[in-house]
DNA sequence: ACCTAAGCGAGACGGTACGTCAGGTCTTTCG
DNA sequence: CGAAAGACCTGACGTACCGTCTCGCTTAGGT
């Protein structure tokens, strides 16, 4: 579950005090609770361990960085994952889906998300656990849908699933980054319109 | 053109010491090096005073931040516009530029975009400063092609452009930003393929 | 015979695990070898436990104090007691036995001793210790042939045998700690001269 | 004048902005305070920067560790000298500075000696320093009361300046480190009284 | 030829946060 | 049931940069 995390096999018993699942979890929500509020840069090592009434080599211990802290912080805060309606058709399943992930993307996570990727840029590590832990968790359900829509006849089977993915979602991510236009409902509307166009059969 | 600049009315003459344009040009030389090589978090104003043997507060005097510093390394740096070739159709001629987009975003300056808008997201002006500067005179081109493709009667009248610019362009910079699958010329075209199907008239 | 020793009545088979000589043993040898090697102010407990292979709580359960380990580590490895050698005259068999304790002062016992009573001026109980179970012996067995040396006529019977002691072995201390002129046979030779005088009837 | 001092040639002048005097003073003052108040072990750098209202980097700067700024906080506190009162003779001049001496080493700056002493049993340039800007100038002033008195016909010519005044300081500092016997006045006279008739003519 | 103003490189300033080390305590499992 | 082992929390460490400031010094234009 824990990413980032150092050492501690879960083999089997060991000796010495257990880890402290209560500090854990103080650790998490406080690093979640002052991501939300000051951002990922000036949000301090110093500040969560204060926040969460543990030493700072407690959270060394357990995260190598600020940004692995972040990334599981956020996974265990936003586990629900978004579904796929059961609509008439596959693209208004995909429409609907998408409408929710803009809601997502317009609150608190959905900044997380962007100081993931931002952070990811500059760390390896951390846009790798992001991609895995995520990202490629919901493209697989995104695909699974497509291949589904190729088989009803309702998309066409020449195209590759992965570059329509890219093509229908990306620009949610481009307008949630580079913010030179807003994210609404309409937007999704006026995406899904053209490239599902292109998808149809 | 400098940006982030801070005072400085460049009206008549000034009395004093004018500044100078050699520091000016070393500063910009450091930061673009530095940043190229380890990034923009690890980027530490003092190591650009120190590579470009200047004081840090004729740094600060000029440009207010570092990531006003950065942007305005980055921008005297890169090429001129790309420009959209003139083929037969406009699909064409938007699939050889998006092509030409993809080699800048492989190369060197293509790593300074993503460790821009990486920046970004935990800083505001960074993120304008590359929307205003960089981002927006390319997607005005863009517009101007589209704008030609509909009179023309190549593309759809009732698109909204800005979405299919979007639709368009966004997947390269996914793709650049999230690393979960290469950014290659057959994926231009496969995504230029669905995406201009859609914009059809 | 350890000091600084928390509890462990000895009278009789105690319930529970028994505590592991082996243990102790280990422990003693780190202390004494860590001890020469960086001296006392950076030997840290940490480092002998683990070179020790123990537990920090294995160590704290036996001695209260680094001050105390590190006594007892010591005094387990000195050797045993010097010797007023039988000679014609006190005088001289002073003169010898001061000889012998200069070279032991120069070997690197002599640099432990240095470094415990440096470490026991910010730890009273590290001095208290020196002084009780090294100190003080040796100054009891040369009282005794002080008083023999007074009995046969030979020194002053006005003279406060502390202050005498202290006059004669003093000095060796004191280039010991200051190191500000060696500490050399020569040097006991005129020292002694010198002391010896006064003392004499 | 300061020692344990980093760099700064006092040569001429350098660029950048100066030292504060005013910042060094305050640091010194705090540090002295301190220390009498908490001794030299529960003394923290940390708490010094505090109570002189300073930057830890600015006490760093200067001093490359505590030894070193006790030091100096300690040769600033202490500079008037010890004399040698005129007196009849030689001996009795020399028995009043002692007793002048024992208050001292019974004072505050007394017990900071003796943990200036036992640091530098683990730091060879603590113990250096101590030993030039404090014991060999106070030993060079002995000296020459030394040579007066053999001048002058009231001390033996044939003895070791070096080794009389060892056979005669060294006591103080003995039980001042010790702690096995009181510094007494007491003590004083009878230590003289021994060592001063070995070293009459 | 001087004065005044603003620039220059240098480097110290008071701070904040870093990531680590060691202290001494607490809580498990093992013998 | 106590010894052993190891994680716990705490507090200080010494360092890196921050952005500002103060130096002594150019380098100009305006007297």
């Amino acid at each position: 579950m824990s990413r980032g995390v150092k050492k501690k096999a879960v083999t089997a018993k060991s000796p010495g005090r257990p880890r402290s699942d209560e500090a854990h979890q103080r650790i998490l929500e406080a690093a979640y609770e002052l991501m939300s509020q000051i951002g990922f840069n000036e949000l301090t090592m110093e500040a969560i361990a204060a926040r969460a009434e543990v030493g700072k080599p407690t959270i060394y211990r357990r995260w190598s960085s600020k940004a692995h802290l972040v990334m599981d912080a956020f996974l265990a805060a936003v586990n629900p994952e978004l579904t796929f309606p059961d609509s008439g058709s596959i693209t208004e399943s995909i429409r609907l889906q998408m409408q929710q992930l803009v809601k997502v993307l317009l609150s608190p996570p959905g900044q997380i998300i962007a100081v993931l990727i931002g952070g990811g840029q500059t760390d390896a590590e951390l846009i790798e656990a992001f991609r895995e832990n995520w990202l490629i968790p919901r493209r697989k359900a995104a695909s699974e849908v497509f291949k589904k829509g190729v088989e009803c006849g309702e998309l066409r089977a020449d195209v590759n699933v992965e570059v329509a993915i890219d093509a229908l979602y990306s620009p949610l991510f481009y307008r949630l980054l580079l913010k030179h236009a807003p994210l609404t409902q309409d937007f999704v509307d006026e995406l899904v319109d053209i490239v599902m166009k292109g998808l149809a059969v």
